[in-house]
RNA sequence: GGAGAGGUGGCAGAGUGGUCGAAUGCGCCGGAUUCGAAAUCCGGUUUACGGUUUCGCCGUAACGUGGGUUCGAAUCCCACCCUCUCCGCCA
């Protein structure tokens, strides 16, 4: 949620700046009336509530005394309608104030380049050469399918289009990513590992940004008249843990990682990536979340970002850092890095991992502050998530980048403890 | 799923219709005392929103959540949520 300041007092700027940077057109003059007419009906209400809260004091003390109150009864008589009527107006006003906040994009960083889509983004620097084949490299469905490692028809029929069932040593080498990226975070990069609920309340999911606006993109349950949702990343638990909470400055930051499934229905991205593991309902993915003094947090966030890239370096992938340009960023965030990954049989570079600074705009839709000890007043703190890096892309990446002519993988040195020793799958 | 108990400030815990945003204790902050510290004493110590002549002040709201009764609700009524204990079921 942006700074209702923002609206209020710089509503020309704040659209104008939204429409370069997100092309979302502000309803000005509704915004202007609704404000004045909240104003009004703000104070109006509250002068009732104080003249009714006075007048019933008075008979309380007249009571008291074993006076007479009929005096005073009818004195306050006719506020309770006039009292009513205006705080239900009042609360209508500001439910739909509310229904745009929510709805209204994060404002990009000035560092942020300008751009309609991912054409406009920035590439801010690459590490490693892809490597030369003396054969035509396989894709990973190809290589997954020799030995039934990867099947994704098994899984339509178990589950309908965009699953997979992995199994023997490709579900392993899968199951050694997740334990391999965790295991870096937590003992060489200071997070702490927390293991999260997938089932979310409603509450949660606005709290980060996904509802109201995106309740299509989401899996949800509703057993027993209760409605749940799956989470589309472990970014929504682990940053609600702050929610309503008031943090200590000594806590932060607060770096916290997450190994977990996630879901997405993936609406609106029908015929995308329909072929393998790239874009599937369910998958894993390590996710990085850090709760930062709004001072540090750029260079929390550079710092995350290079936490990520190290998970690519030490596996040994090629990868390239992008700057996301305005057009292609997430909702929340203010700025965001792309890390992409290469991958010789598209010979490109596919994203693996986003790492974004959302500031104060999910701590503000979720009252996440800390005390700041210059002022010693409750200030918003600014969250930051990464995937660090997604398990599943991760695992198409080392198919690709390390297969042999004879379609074996070689496993990645770092790999290699958490696969018995194994230098190859075959 | 069944039976019971309970949700109040950072924590513990009073308060069953009126000056209660809330006793008391602990904690924390400031001060006094002290060479310094402990102990003791004094004072302070929730949050959100709004207004404003903006670092001050004023107002409103909040005692799990949402409704209701009432001139007035932490307190009474209804519904829901959550926690704990015991039983059942279960990985």
């Amino acid at each position: 949620m942006l700074d209702p300041n923002l609206l209020r007092n710089h509503l020309a700027q704040t659209a104008e700046r939204l429409r370069a940077t997100r092309g979302v057109e502000l309803d000005v003059a509704r915004i202007e009336a609704l404000e004045a007419e909240r104003k009004q009906l703000q104070t109006r209400t509250q002068e009732l509530q104080n003249l009714r809260n006075t007048r019933s004091k008075a008979i309380g003390a007249a009571k008291g005394k074993g006076e007479d109150t009929t005096a005073l009864m009818a004195e306050v008589a006719g506020i309770g309608d006039e009292l009513k009527a205006a705080e239900a107006r009042l609360g209508e006003i500001q439910k739909a104030q509310a229904d745009i906040a929510l709805t209204l994009p994060n404002i990009p960083h000035e560092s942020v380049p300008l751009g309609k889509d991912e054409t406009g983004n920035v590439e801010v620097r690459r590490h490693g050469t892809p490597g030369t084949f003396a054969f035509k490299p396989l894709d990973h469905v190809e290589l997954g399918a020799r030995k039934g490692w990867l099947d994704g028809e098994s899984a339509a029929k178990l589950s309908g289009a965009r699953f997979t069932v992995l199994r023997g040593e490709l579900a392993r080498l899968h199951r050694a990513l997740a334990q391999f990226m965790i295991d870096l975070h937590t003992r060489e990069h200071g997070y702490l590992e927390v293991n999260v609920p997938l089932l979310v309340s409603a509450e949660s999911l606005q709290g980060t940004g996904q509802l109201p606006k995106f309740e299509e993109d989401l899996f949800a349950t509703n057993t027993g008249d209760v409605r749940r949702y799956l989470i589309p990343t472990s970014e929504v638990p682990l940053t609600n843990l702050v929610r309503d909470e008031i943090v200590d400055a000594g806590a932060l930051p607060m770096r916290m990682t997450a190994h977990s499934m996630c879901f997405r229905a993936e609406a609106g991205s029908y015929g995308r990536d329909v072929r393998g593991m790239i874009r599937q309902h369910q998958f894993e993915k390590v996710e990085l979340v850090s709760i930062a003094k709004p001072s540090e947090s750029y260079a929390e966030h550079d710092r995350m970002t290079k936490c990520a890239e190290k998970v690519l370096e030490l596996l040994g992938l090629p990868y390239r850092t992008m700057l996301l340009c305005t057009g292609d960023m997430g909702f929340a965030a203010t700025k965001t890095y792309d890390l992409e990954v290469w991958l010789p049989a598209q010979g490109t570079y596919r994203e693996i991992s986003s790492c974004s600074n959302c500031e104060s705009f999910q701590a503000r839709r979720m009252q996440a502050r800390w005390r700041n000890p210059e002022t010693n007043k409750p200030e918003l703190v600014h969250t930051l998530n990464g995937s660090g890096v997604a398990v599943g892309r991760a695992l198409i990446a080392v198919m690709e980048n390390y297969q042999q002519a004879d379609g074996s993988i070689r496993v990645p040195e770092v790999l290699r403890p958490y696969m018995g020793g194994s230098e190859i799958i075959e």
